[in-house]
DNA sequence: CATTGACCTGGACATGTGTCCAGGTTATGT
DNA sequence: ACATAACCTGGACACATGTCCAGGTCAATG
């Protein structure tokens, strides 16, 4: 398991008649390209309106796919922006253990959605949302981030992880609010791994 | 200036008839009653509903006030919690210089919403907003921070600050979705401080 | 090719949100 | 006490959002 970009399960429909009739909960074919145009859509939505702009509407207009059948496979707009982060998470590759793999893995976090500022101030703001699919989508993500990190360095304790997984969010957050350019973070995040005599 | 109570200029009206009219755009004191009453409801909102659930609305209905005039004050739902956030910390106490100094400060910041989880997975949410009153506001509580950091401890360099604002956003932004608890933000801010060298 | 079930569409619907304004209420100065 | 301006109210309005359903389209199977 751990990243394939395969097999690493995104998120289930929400309820398309996976409950209600007897097909498996797992996305059909044609139902993964469906979901897959509308998160590019998402990306797209994104680079060009603020996160408060974007609606599941307005994702769907531009994926080419119905309002309905949106609302189908994602609940809220929170959910739409999660899934891509999370997306882009899974497919990042896990870097082989050395003495760069704890930076490499701070850095592939905090650089997923860097390229464009809109995308990742969504992804702190969805993220946080109250939705319960976001809620098992950030577990997910969490869950995924502490094994890299644990992973990508030996000498790490309980205490190191908890500490870098601060910063990192820390990281993202304030440049989510525009108190950090993205550039800066790589660094940032090196630094304070070596305050901490992590690295 | 810095935390008393009386002149930390909380949020100004954003159009109440300051700009059409001739009058100073400090509230009156009708005004800033009917403000402090609003802000109060929101607190009492955010105890029964999540901030999801929260809106201009409902707090005025709460506060007693039409929703009309809630508008006149609060452009958003956003605003008006970060506005809470504002002015719980422009009323905690500065801690003046000591060995303590630094903990304290960090503690305080961390521990102003945690009374309620509700209020403080709002505040993480909010903050992040693209509203321009909730900016400024945003920023306002970055410098006042980042100046009481500053004031705690003689020894900390830029880097240092930086890295601590990183902790407390992050520790924030973690309790806010749930994956730690606020009993725990003191004791993880302290050994993130002592990992640093810096208490 | 024909059929069947899964999938999608388009539009209707109830509900919520942000804005406006005409008129009533409260506070201030004369 | 009276007048005036500031403030608030209640309701109307246009618009967005989330949900539903009847029917059309697609793709796999016999």
């Amino acid at each position: 398991m751990s990243s394939s970009l395969i097999d690493s399960t995104p998120t289930r429909p929400h309820s398309p008649s996976a409950e209600t009739s007897h097909t498996t909960s797992v996305p059909s074919v044609r139902q993964a390209k469906t979901i897959q145009r509308l998160c590019d859509a998402t990306v797209e939505e994104l680079a060009e309106h603020p996160f408060e702009d974007m609606s599941i509407r307005s994702v769907a207009r531009r994926a080419g796919v119905a309002p309905a059948t949106a609302y189908t496979y994602f609940s809220s707009r929170e959910q739409l922006v999660t899934e891509v982060f999370w997306r882009r998470f899974s497919m990042l590759p896990e870097v082989e253990s050395s003495n760069q793999a704890l930076a490499s893995t701070l850095d592939g976090f905090a650089l997923l959605v860097a390229d464009d500022p809109s995308l990742a101030r969504a992804c702190s703001m969805a993220m946080l949302s109250h939705d319960p699919a976001v809620k098992t989508l950030r577990d997910q993500i969490g869950r995924e981030l502490r094994r890299r990190l644990m992973g990508a360095s030996t000498e790490l304790d309980s205490n190191g992880v908890r500490a870098l997984e601060l910063a990192i969010y820390g990281a993202l957050v304030q440049a989510g609010m525009g108190h950090l350019s993205y550039r800066e973070l790589p660094s940032l995040l090196a630094s304070v791994a070596a305050l901490m005599g992590q690295i």
